[in-house]
RNA sequence: CGGGCCGUCGUAUAGUGGUAGUACGCGUGCUUUGGGAGCACGUAGUCCCAGUUCGAUUCUGGGCGGCCCGACCA
């Protein structure tokens, strides 16, 4: 896309109501619009983003068999009586409201209640376990203190699996299977190194529940990591009988601050049982369907990314998050045969299905370099008088900056290696 | 929900009980053109409602909104 026709600009600086680091790079280079607190818009470039984190996320969770749906967002509170947390007592962040002509409804928090009523029409026996079931669903939280950027927010998309299973030993198998998952995700996620499977507590469902931590410092939660093995702990359940049940001492970790960018944990029952979400097993003996939860914040882990692998001159996005794989800049100034040469390669891009982002507009080098930095485009091209007596094409990545000049016979062939 | 701080052009800031200033942005023109250019002219603002006052953007009260710390967070 021409960057000329790009609705959105950059800005110098960070809206003084942003501390966050993700908030403030987001907003300035165009990604995020803030509504009001804890509610965010994406733009163009935020939304790219946000489908390559989906993208990934997806993929990945098909390979695991995973099947996507899609349920409501708005919630009948019927389901919610029947496992007893349509109670603001049991649920504090529900964002109720009326339907006109009389009668309550929920916008949904979460969606054990609804998935396993649905999935009670379809399950019967044995013989349709075990499945997989996930959503990219909007959620809604009130909370009452929305934080930190996009990483704690009233509205978001969250990846939410669910998993039916028939045994506690088929369960624990998919349970496995989805934290080799998550793994791979975080790390084409370009967070990989810094992301830990981390011992938690279980909340009201079960005795324990893993998360997902990426170190930062912008983190709402503390673990306790051993490098070496790569285990760590929550803070919430650092007790002497849980380092001992997973064979490490409190002399060999360190604390760390880190955001939870996903979290799976078991339902065990409570959902099945109390939703009648049943099956037969081969002696016809009828029994309650073992469940678990998986969800990832899609927008989340995009504010994780930023918190990370930002530098001083702004974001650094991984190649497969990227909003283009490519950002194409001419440096042409009143030259006609930079300008020629720079649409000749955006085509050529173009012809090859590589999307860049073209910046074609009519202002300094400088200002350039500077929006191309604070956007964080993977890899960058540029075109000038200077390449073009070079016979060739000027890149350079986003995350290591040496440039290199490259013949524009071989770009395509480079890029794409 | 407890505690604290804060609302001034689009953005970031200064200032005042009596005509609201600066920078960036935006517009026009000329010069400039590989790291956020220069000059000139122009554009645009005191969150809302009361109260005090001759007069409130400033003081007082209320409201709305925002941020931070804590609590909370399947």
């Amino acid at each position: 896309m021409r960057q000329s026709q790009l609705f959105t600009k950059t800005r110098r600086e960070a809206p003084k109501d942003e501390v966050a680091k993700n908030a403030q790079l987001l907003i300035r280079a165009g990604f995020i619009h803030k509504e009001m607190a804890g509610a965010y818009s994406y733009l163009p470039l935020g939304l790219r983003v946000l489908n390559n984190v989906q993208r990934i996320i997806r993929e990945e969770m098909n390979k695991i068999g995973g099947q996507e749906l899609a349920l409501t967002a708005l919630q009948s509170p019927a389901v919610w009586k029947k496992s007893g947390r349509w109670d603001d007592e049991a649920i504090d962040v529900w964002f109720k409201t009326q339907l006109k002509g009389g009668g309550e409804l929920g916008l949904g928090t979460t969606h054990e209640e609804p998935l396993t009523a649905l999935m009670a029409e379809y399950v019967s026996s044995y013989k349709d376990l075990p499945r997989y079931v996930y959503q990219f669903q909007t959620k809604f939280r009130n909370e009452l203190r929305a934080k930190s950027g996009i990483m704690r927010t009233r509205e978001f998309i969250m990846k939410d699996l669910y998993s039916f299973s028939r045994s506690e030993d088929e369960f624990r198998e998919f349970y496995e299977d989805c934290a080799e998952a998550y793994l791979a995700i975080f790390k084409r996620a370009g967070i990989g190194d810094y992301t830990f499977r981390t011992f938690a507590s279980g909340g009201s469902f079960s005795k324990f529940s893993d998360e997902f931590q990426a170190l930062s410092d912008a983190g709402e939660d503390t673990i306790y990591l051993h490098r070496g093995k790569r285990i760590a702990v929550n803070r919430e359940v650092y007790t002497d009988g849980v380092l001992a049940e997973l064979g490490i001492s409190k002399g060999e970790l360190e604390e760390v601050k880190a955001i939870e960018v996903g979290n799976i944990f078991p339902l065990g029952t409570r959902f099945s049982e109390a939703l009648g979400l049943t099956f037969k097993d081969e002696t016809g003996a009828e029994k309650p369907v073992i469940m678990g939860s998986y969800g990832i914040g899609p927008g989340r882990l995009m504010g994780t990314i930023v918190e990370i692998l930002a530098d001083d001159k702004g974001i650094v996005w991984p190649s497969e998050v990227s909003p283009f794989p490519v950002h194409l800049i001419a440096i042409a100034g009143s030259n006609k045969d930079v300008r020629a040469e720079a649409d000749r390669l955006y085509d050529l891009l173009k012809e090859n299905g590589i999307e860049a982002l073209y910046d074609d507009r009519d202002i300094r080098a400088g200002e350039k370099f500077a929006d191309a930095d604070l956007i964080g485009i993977s890899t960058r091209l540029v075109v000038s008088e200077k390449t073009l007596a070079e016979g060739g094409v000027e890149v350079s990545s986003r995350s290591e900056g040496q440039t290199a000049i490259v013949p524009d016979s071989t770009i395509i062939q480079h890029l794409k290696r």
